[in-house]
DNA sequence: AAGTGCGGGTGTA
DNA sequence: TACACCCGCACTT
């Protein structure tokens, strides 16, 4: 039956998303070798997909999905199989304030996930359950990867039948969050079982518990250094300097003007406001804070379970863009408290509407930054080319993501500008925004 | 602690 | 034979 299904399924998908023709099959002996483009990096591969990507993804060379996926023994040590563990919901159906429903990340770690199902709901305190994947035949969906030569292949069987988990990053981001809470602030025993729950799952995917770690500067009394460099060190700054961190690598980007024009997303208007914040950034004199540059990115199709997704792009025009250079300094905040850090400044955005899809655009050249640093939500520091905040074009709507909403707006000279002069139209030139047009979604939001 | 990859082993169709 | 799945181990994050 799944063969049958597979080989259905393996003739009606007969081109890859770059358009390279996927006649192969994952097991077949010789691959091919004359692939003349790679694809980007899938982030949420669903259905029976194929895509030959460079060896030199570091996401493909990690075997990456936001799918919960894991490893499953095929015996073939070439290639290797993951299985889908589906997603863990609330067994009380619950529903956030906001409406949505719970789904968690099911744990890689057998032992892991056991633990996690024993574990409450973070959001009414039922029991959670596990709903496994059933999309290949009553199977879980299957992923494969091959490293062949120069190219990394991928093919996925099944189609997800059940809503995506929260990602990895978002999970982890979480539990550190979780953590810093609950260092902070004492809590009952109850609650404490609850918030170990979450720890170990990720928190449900909505406004209220994926919170915003930086708020608006009205709020901050006390300044911290961050980059990598506390200004005290006490275990409560410490603290709030790991909830800045997160808010670093997962939100940078998400700027207000991201949220409240999502529908102006790549179009020319965006790009035009975004130069506009970097010149009156640049007109304020004011260069001491990091630049941030928002990259917006969808070519995902829609999904089944949520009509967006990120880190969908393609490739052929990326390599345009991947000179781009912009300066990351040292953030610097100001924090009323621990207690207002997590809770009473943290904000939520609304998820990006559909709208963004807009801006979908399959063969428009995006950004340089590669999904790997999305992932490890790190900079891409290249002194010859590039210093790229590198998690910044993670915007895929589905995710309640954390945006830095600031008010005040500091700027670092880039390392290829001239003097301390800010100087769009030379960091356009390196950034290749002349290729990438407004494709690529530049905006400056650095931070105080 | 959890994630990841590998590989031995078993059960089923 | 192919596939799913369990388990333990080693290594990484």
């Amino acid at each position: 039956m799944l063969k049958a299904a597979d080989d259905i399924m393996d003739q009606e998908d007969s081109t890859s998303q770059s358009g390279e023709m996927t006649s192969w099959d994952i097991n077949d002996i010789k691959l091919p070798q004359d692939v003349k483009q790679t694809d980007w990096f899938q982030e949420w591969p669903d259905s029976y997909v194929k895509h030959i990507y460079s060896s030199d993804d570091k996401n493909a060379q990690r075997h990456l999905s936001s799918w919960a996926m894991r490893n499953t023994n095929n015996h073939n040590s070439r290639i290797l199989k993951k299985s889908c563990l589906g997603v863990v919901v609330c067994s009380n159906d619950c529903s956030a304030a906001d409406g949505r429903k719970i789904y968690l990340r099911p744990a890689i770690c057998d032992k892991a996930r056991q633990k996690q199902q024993r574990k409450c709901c973070p959001n009414c305190s039922g029991p959670l359950k596990l709903i496994s994947c059933r999309g290949h035949g009553g199977y879980p969906v299957t992923n494969f990867w091959r490293h062949e030569g120069p190219f990394i292949f991928f093919q996925s069987k099944g189609a997800h039948d059940h809503p995506r988990p929260e990602t990895k990053l978002e999970a982890e981001a979480r539990r550190s969050i979780q953590k810093a809470h609950t260092a902070i602030a004492p809590i009952s025993p109850r609650l404490k079982r609850c918030r170990e729950a979450e720890s170990l799952t990720g928190e449900m995917q909505n406004q209220e518990t994926l919170p915003l770690f930086l708020s608006n500067q009205e709020n901050y009394i006390s300044p911290c250094s961050f980059n990598g460099h506390l200004i005290d060190k006490n275990p409560q700054e410490q603290i709030i300097n790991n909830c800045l961190s997160l808010a670093k690598n997962y939100s940078f980007g998400r700027s207000s003007y991201l949220t409240e024009h999502s529908q102006d997303i790549g179009s020319n208007k965006y790009y035009e406001t975004c130069k506009e914040i970097g010149s009156r950034e640049h007109d304020s004199g004011d260069l001491s804070g990091p630049s941030v540059c928002n990259m917006y990115t969808d070519y995902g199709e829609p999904q089944p379970w949520n009509k967006n997704t990120a880190l969908e792009r393609n490739p052929c025009t990326d390599k345009c863009c991947n000179s781009s250079a912009l300066s990351l300094a040292d953030l610097h905040c100001e924090i009323v408290s621990s207690q207002n850090c997590m809770d009473s400044s943290i904000q939520h955005v609304p998820n990006i509407p559909p709208t963004t899809k807009a801006c979908y655009h399959p063969a428009r050249p995006t950004t340089g930054l590669s999904g790997d640093d999305f992932y490890e939500g790190k900079l891409h520091v290249n002194y010859n080319s590039s210093y790229i905040p590198s998690s910044f074009y993670h915007l895929s709507s589905e995710d309640p993501y954390l945006i830095m909403n600031s008010t005040h707006h500091h700027q670092q000279p880039s390392p290829l500008s001239k003097g301390n002069e800010w100087d769009f139209e030379e960091e356009r030139k390196y950034t290749n925004l002349d290729y990438c047009n407004n494709e690529m979604f530049f905006s400056l939001y650095p931070l105080r």
